[in-house]
DNA sequence: GCGACAG
DNA sequence: ATCTTGTCGC
């Protein structure tokens, strides 16, 4: 079943608000954790997925066993778009129905690895910092994209990494997940260290450049976009 | 001032 | 993100 997302009362307007948000919740970030170690508990992935014509937006939430890479739980949520999309406030788009799919859960998500970037911000704080506040989990976020970022070229065996650099700041890494693939780039969302962040990407790419996680969550959230465009406009 | 820019 | 056929390769 899929679950309906509202959008939160207070919820910013103008990109100005916006950014006034993040620079208060940033305050309540944690980084002095290392997180969870890999291939022990949960992993959930979190995606989401538009139709810009009827601005539906889904969301999907899948809860991997981080051992087995086996799918123990999903949840899908459907809203409308709460923000439009502007590059830095990644978040105030997404959260709204991607925290509906997390509530809708019945297990412990354990680590959320996310589909964008953490710290690796413009003002340090991403989507997965973001959800990482709002719901006290453990984060990282993993984008297919180095965004502003500069890097070296990581060794071409899969983890490989470099830097991933905002001037003199390393703000992630960027991570070869796939011998001579593209890499990730890889940053702390919350309460997890950059080094065990790297280490469940690897864990979580034994077959694929993107994270089981992100794969899950990912056709999750079109299928569950599908079935609720096609509801709300009947054939 | 003008682009570039996670998804 | 999304619009989209065929095609090369394991």
């Amino acid at each position: 079943m899929t679950t309906t997302a509202g959008i939160p009362e207070g919820w910013p307007t103008t990109e100005e608000q916006a950014r006034a948000r993040q620079d208060e919740l940033r305050a309540r970030l944690v980084l002095d954790e290392p997180g969870p170690p890999p291939g022990t508990g949960h992993v959930t992935g979190v995606d989401v997925a538009y139709d810009d014509e009827s601005d539906v937006v889904a969301a999907a939430a899948v809860v991997l066993d981080a051992a087995t890479l086996r799918v123990v739980a999903e949840a899908t949520a459907v809203g409308r778009i709460s923000f439009p999309y502007v590059p830095g406030l990644l978040a105030f788009r997404e959260i709204p129905t991607v925290l509906a799919a997390l509530g809708a859960l019945d297990r412990e998500p354990g680590l959320v690895v996310c589909d964008g970037y953490g710290l690796a911000h413009p003002r340090r704080f991403g989507l997965a910092c973001h959800l990482g506040v709002l719901t006290g989990l453990p984060t990282i976020g993993v984008a297919k994209n180095p965004f502003t970022f500069t890097h070296d070229d990581p060794g071409s065996a899969r983890g490989s990494a470099a830097p991933l650099l905002a001037g003199p700041d390393e703000v992630g890494r960027a991570l070869r997940t796939r011998d001579g693939v593209k890499p990730v780039f890889v940053s702390v969302g919350h309460r997890v260290s950059l080094d065990n962040a790297c280490a469940h990407t690897l864990a979580l790419t034994p077959s694929y450049r993107l994270p089981e996680t992100t794969r899950r969550a990912d056709a999750l959230c079109r299928r569950a976009l599908k079935e609720a465009t096609a509801d709300a406009r009947p054939a």
